[in-house]
DNA sequence: TGTACATCAGTGAACGCGCGTTCACTGATGTAC
DNA sequence: TGTACATCAGTGAACGCGCGTTCACTGATGTAC
């Protein structure tokens, strides 16, 4: 009964995800259509909905994609406070701040995320737990429970900054903005291994 | 020549401009539309053009408005760190968190602000760097130019912790996030003052 | 004081356009015999 | 091995709708005399 190779249209559906996560970090959820996005992945518009259910439906998947994919780039991070700090730096580098179609979803839709309805929201909070979660325990293995909490927080502040330094017209304010925030985060992070 | 008292327009054009900062921050810049923000001013869509180029032009305007309150309520928090821990919990508090049209402009549409062209950048930039320098001189009078880039960092993790709190699907979670979000900023701010 | 007039903030219908979504169709694929 | 057929991912035109913007008009206002 399965007349293609089974595979087929999932790896079409998620070359859609993954040219509708570029879109969306670039131009934002409401800014990008469905049209430009299937060009993007080498479609028309038509065969949209042979894979979606709606635009919705999309968006929560493209955030549970986006953030798996974090989590999987920054499992790729040394151990401890050398590698925190290395992370820190790749993640408030100029580099990112200057290719948001490449980069953090929470530092490009955050506050879009948090305007849509419940099935994202729930997506977007699981996929950034797990994200926390392995992050903790790499960057803090013999915290217990506290260490997710303090850990949102660190990531909340680099996504803060680097969302900040984006919005800034100031080069130079921005780029010191984002040296700022590193010091900042391993200030926080110091803190929480004294404690 | 001035047929209708001075003033009644400017009136009327504020009117539109703080109708619009409610919508933009409930439901975004791209997701207001200006017969809905012209109807909360109790006006019809024409009218819209008597007082703004484009609505790109209201955008700048809007945010350096929505700037200039947030640092007209910042004033009057009180001096030192007991006024900054004040302005933090008042900040990262549940009712901030679930009132958006009301709240931090920053929280509510950065992403979305970073994305505009360089008029409505440079509004932003000129706009928080106000807020920003009124504060710094308030919490830490004493501490010269560093004091700018600090307490940008400290706004960064208040904005991205917000965001996030807002976007977390998971209540208990969100509202522990914005304790914790006052934890790290008091040890951002101590760490300040010790240096 | 009363009337004709000029002004202009605001009205509301209309513009072209791109949006999300639907649908009749195509044509490459693998199956059945 | 060759041919007729069923499947279904993808096409592309069309749908109603709301967008930002334009414009001919209205009617309340204050001015001129």
């Amino acid at each position: 009964m399965v007349r293609y190779g089974r595979e087929r249209k999932q790896v079409t559906r998620r070359r859609i995800i993954e040219a509708a996560g570029r879109r969306f970090k670039a131009d934002g959820i409401d800014g990008s259509g469905i049209a430009a996005l299937m060009a993007d992945a080498g479609l028309t518009n038509g065969a949209f909905y042979a894979h979606f259910d709606s635009k919705d439906d999309l968006v929560a998947a493209v955030v549970a994609d986006q953030l798996r994919e974090q989590r999987e780039g920054l499992s790729a991070a040394a151990l401890g406070r050398a590698g925190a700090e290395q992370m820190l730096r790749q993640y408030l580098s100029i580099g990112h701040r200057d290719d948001p179609a490449r980069g953090c979803p929470s530092a490009a839709l955050l506050d879009e995320i948090a305007r849509t309805a419940d099935p994202t929201r729930r997506a977007y909070t699981e996929g950034v737990l797990a994200v926390i979660d392995d992050v903790a325990a790499r960057v803090a293995p013999n915290d217990p429970r506290s260490a997710r909490a303090r850990t949102l927080s660190i990531y909340a502040l680099m996504v803060g900054t680097l969302q900040l330094s984006r919005a800034l017209a100031d080069r130079q304010l921005a780029d010191a903005l984002l040296e700022q925030g590193i010091q900042s985060a391993l200030t926080l992070l110091d803190a929480a291994e004294r404690t």
